[in-house]
DNA sequence: TCGAGATGGTTACAAGTGTAACCGTCGATT
DNA sequence: AATCGACGGTTACACTTGTAACCATCTCGA
C-alpha cells in the first residue's frame, strides 16, 4: 500500500502539534500561579500593552471569538482586574481598562513571558525565532488572501 | 506606559494563531464533505498510511490523548471505516485496521490534503514550507529537551 | 420620524475536551 | 497459584468552546 501522503510533513498537523506543545509548556508557567485561562491572559495582554480598548477591539487584536472575549472580560472584571467605562456617544460600546491590580498582574505575566521567550531564544539561537515568525506571517498572509474569494 | 512586551512577537501566541487559522481553513475542506472531526481524520490518516495499529500507537503517532483516540476509533468503527481485531497473545490490545470503505475515504481525504498543501506551496514558493517545518521541529526539540528536567 | 438592518455584547445550548476513576488483563514476585 | 502493580482501553464528570439566537442600541433612508 504505497501512499505518498505523510501526516508528518502536512503543515496543518505540524503547526497544530507545535502550537499545542508550546501552549502547554508556557501555560504551565501561569495557569497555576495566576489561576488564569488562556483567553483571560490574552485579553489581559491586549489591555496591558494597548491600554483602553473595547471588547470588539480586543477580539480583533488578539484574534479571539467574541464570546471568548466576553467571558474573559467577565472573569477579569470579577477579579477586579479591569473595569468597564461607558461610552458617552454610543451606549452599546464599553471601554475596558485595567485596574491597578490588573496592571500589576499584567506586568508580572508579561515578565514571565519575556523570560520564557528569552530562554527559547537561548536554546534555538538568535534569529531562529524571528525566522519562524516570518514564516508564520507568510502562511497567514497566504491563507487570508486565499480566503477572500471563498467568503 | 512603556511596555516592551508585544503579544504580536510572542511565539506561543503566534504559533497558536497560525495553527488555528490553518486548521480552520483546512477543516472546512473536509468537515462538511466527510462529516468528520479532526481526531477522526488524524486517526484515519495514521491507519491509512501506517496500516494496522493499536489505539496506543495511534496516540503516540499522531500525538493525541488516549480518550480522544478512543472516541475517534469508536466513531470510525460506527461508520464501518475500521474494524478491530483481537490480539492472540494479549487480550488487552486491539489491532485496528481500515475496511475497504475506510481506505477509500482515507485516499480521498489524503488527496484533498495533498492538493491543499500543494496550493500552499504554490502560494509561498518552493521550500518555504520545508523551512517552516524545520523551524517547528527545532522548537519542538527545544521544548521536549527542556521538559525532561521538569518532569 | 419611523422603520429595517447593522453592530456591540451576552447567553442558551450542544458538542468536544481533559482529568480521574474505572474494568479487564498481563507480568513478575512470592 | 495468589497477589500487586503496570498497562490498554473506556467512561463519568466538569469545563471550555463555537453556533445561533437574543437584547439593546445605533444608523440610514423613505
Amino acid at each position: 500500500m504505497p501512499d505518498s501522503f505523510d501526516l508528518e510533513s502536512f503543515l496543518p498537523y505540524r503547526l497544530n502539534r507545535a502550537a499545542e506543545l508550546i501552549s502547554l509548556s508556557f501555560s504551565r508557567e501561569y495557569k497555576q500561579r495566576f489561576q488564569m485561562t488562556r483567553p483571560e491572559w490574552r485579553a489581559l495582554a491586549a489591555l496591558g500593552s494597548v491600554g483602553r480598548m473595547t471588547a470588539t477591539e480586543i477580539g480583533t487584536h488578539s484574534n479571539m471569538h467574541k464570546t471568548k472575549v466576553s467571558r474573559a472580560v467577565a472573569a477579569l472584571e470579577e477579579r477586579r482586574w479591569l473595569k468597564r467605562r461607558e461610552n458617552e456617544t454610543d451606549r452599546r460600546v464599553e471601554h475596558l481598562e485595567l485596574t491597578a491590580a490588573g496592571l500589576k498582574a499584567y506586568r508580572e505575566i508579561a515578565d514571565l513571558a519575556q523570560t520564557y521567550q528569552a530562554s527559547l531564544e537561548a536554546a534555538l539561537g538568535k534569529g531562529a525565532i524571528a525566522r519562524i515568525e516570518a514564516g508564520l506571517a507568510d502562511v497567514e498572509r497566504a491563507l487570508l488572501a486565499g480566503a477572500k474569494g471563498r467568503r
